[in-house]
RNA sequence: GGGCCCGUAGCUCAGAGGUAGAGCGCCCGGCUGUUAACCGGAAGGUCGUGGGUUCGAAUCCCACCGGGCCCGCCA
């Protein structure tokens, strides 16, 4: 009997011994309970100056909050106590003593919260929300291997934007100007030619000072891309990857979502996501009364309108060419628009997936890269992909953090990264 | 890059021209069934920084610094 999850399920009056951290502290004088923390939960412990001995009561009693301690006791099932089960203690021990200003406490602002990242890690509901996208990373995986992709791991430091428009961290590499990665949708391009179907689960870098609840200078991104796929096999492995990991994590942190009070809606995946095109966003947005000319672009009030009128993610399709980066393959039946998608999350969660299918054309590619002003030679052996036995292919990207945020309800991204870096956040 | 807002005790905030306040926390004392325990007491501040107006500035004005929210950009 090691840990607090098993004495939730232990017997009456079975001999326990834990180890762990003071999460609150109630003095009686005589009889304290102390609230114990390990990575499994909280139990309460009573410690009664009757019954156990007075070296271990003056430990208890000394026993700042986040002390760590080593305590046995008998386990007993009392309505009194929080979840109907406490160790009345025989034993206590302070294995290190914590200083009395423990910055975590009910009512500071999330600045200080997260200023102390370091020791708000140990808060139940923190832990909660580790554990759970710990099994949305484990989901993906699982989800990738049953299909036969492979994965790969791609470089942080490069050379070349992806995205034309997203702002580039710049790093000096031996005096040279590098920069960390956006994505790594180029790499995986090279990759598919030996291993068809490749993803990674890696972190992207956006230099861009978006201040908003749904944006981290540094994210995890997982990406994937497929040879010989087209439009429609692109939509369906991402409306299939999202309900996976969706019911996935719920079957896998039933616990985790008692800590944190919530339920994840798997509702919201089942059956086919619907799928708009940009023309008919246009439309849905003149009956709300917004002036959507024809190439506006979907900004966040915007996808808020769209998603509020589906119950279940919704794929934006069919963007205009200026409105997406130079490697979109355009639509043959309508060379304007391209073959891209984003996915939207309910209840306003706004992009938690972009996508789209490949130029595969060698000249076309070089032609849409010089009408964007860019230069071919940075994107040489990108463009060399084309000249050696070419084929149809697509990809995605989806936002770890986003994602959590939405099957979560949280009211932000940082939450759901341990560390979270954001444009006036770098430490801890 | 654009717009709005906030910096007063360790934390959360009130005070909006007249000599610095509360709650929580810490510390001390009390308490054998608490659930963010409770009760009593004590300590704790050049009011973000610099300048200006005024007999007098936490309060009004200017600049700077730090932070938050929304938008743009995106996952």
């Amino acid at each position: 009997m090691r840990n607090v999850s098993e004495v939730f399920d232990a017997g009456e009056g079975v001999e326990v011994e834990l180890r762990g951290w003071v999460w609150r502290k109630r003095s009686h004088g005589r009889l304290l309970f102390i609230d114990l923390r390990d990575s499994t939960g909280v139990i309460q412990v009573a410690v009664n100056a009757g019954r156990v001995g007075p070296e271990s009561f003056e430990e208890a009693s000394k026993a700042s909050r986040e002390s760590s301690v080593l305590v046995r006791g008998i386990i007993a099932h009392d309505p009194r106590a929080p979840g109907g089960v406490e160790v009345r203690c025989t034993y206590f021990k302070t294995i290190g003593q914590s200083l009395d200003d423990f910055p975590i406490r009910k009512g500071v602002t999330s600045r200080v919260l997260y200023d102390n990242r370091h020791l708000y890690l140990r808060s139940p509901r923190v832990t909660a929300v580790m554990r759970i996208r710990s099994n949305l990373i484990w989901a993906v995986h699982e989800f990738f291997r049953s299909r036969g992709f492979v994965e790969i791991d791609c470089p942080t430091l490069v050379t070349a934007a992806v995205e034309g428009g997203a702002t580039l961290f710049e790093v000096n590499y031996f005096g040279k100007k590098v920069y960390l990665t956006q994505s790594v949708q180029f790499y995986q391009e090279a990759a598919i030619y030996s291993l068809e179907r490749v993803y990674s689960i890696q972190p992207s870098f956006r230099a861009e000072k978006s201040r908003t609840t749904r944006h981290l200078t540094e994210f995890w991104h997982v990406e994937a891309e497929m040879a010989y796929a087209g439009f429609e096999d692109l939509l369906k492995t991402i409306e299939e990857l999202v309900r996976y990991i969706v019911i996935r994590v719920d079957e896998l942190s039933k616990k985790e979502l008692r800590t944190l009070g919530r339920r994840i809606r798997t509702e919201e995946v089942e059956g086919p996501f619907p799928r708009i095109t940009y023309a008919e966003a246009l439309d849905i947005l003149r009956r709300h009364g917004v002036d959507a000319e024809w190439g506006i672009d979907i900004g966040a009030d915007e996808e808020k309108i769209i998603s509020g009128e589906f119950e279940k993610p919704v794929f934006l399709t069919h963007f205009p060419k200026k409105l997406k980066a130079f490697y979109h393959k355009p639509d043959p039946s309508n060379r304007e628009v391209t073959l891209s998608a984003d996915l939207l999350a309910p209840r306003g969660n706004g992009e938690i997936v972009g996508s789209g299918v490949r130029i595969d054309d060698y000249e076309e590619l070089r032609s849409r890269i010089l009408e964007e002003g860019l230069r071919p030679e940075d994107y040489y052996w990108y463009l060399d992909l084309r000249k050696y036995g070419s084929v149809p292919h697509a990809g995605f990207g989806m936002g770890v953090e986003r994602v959590l945020k939405w099957i979560l309800d949280l009211p932000h991204v940082r939450m759901a990264a341990p560390f979270p870096r954001t444009p006036t956040r770098i430490q801890p």
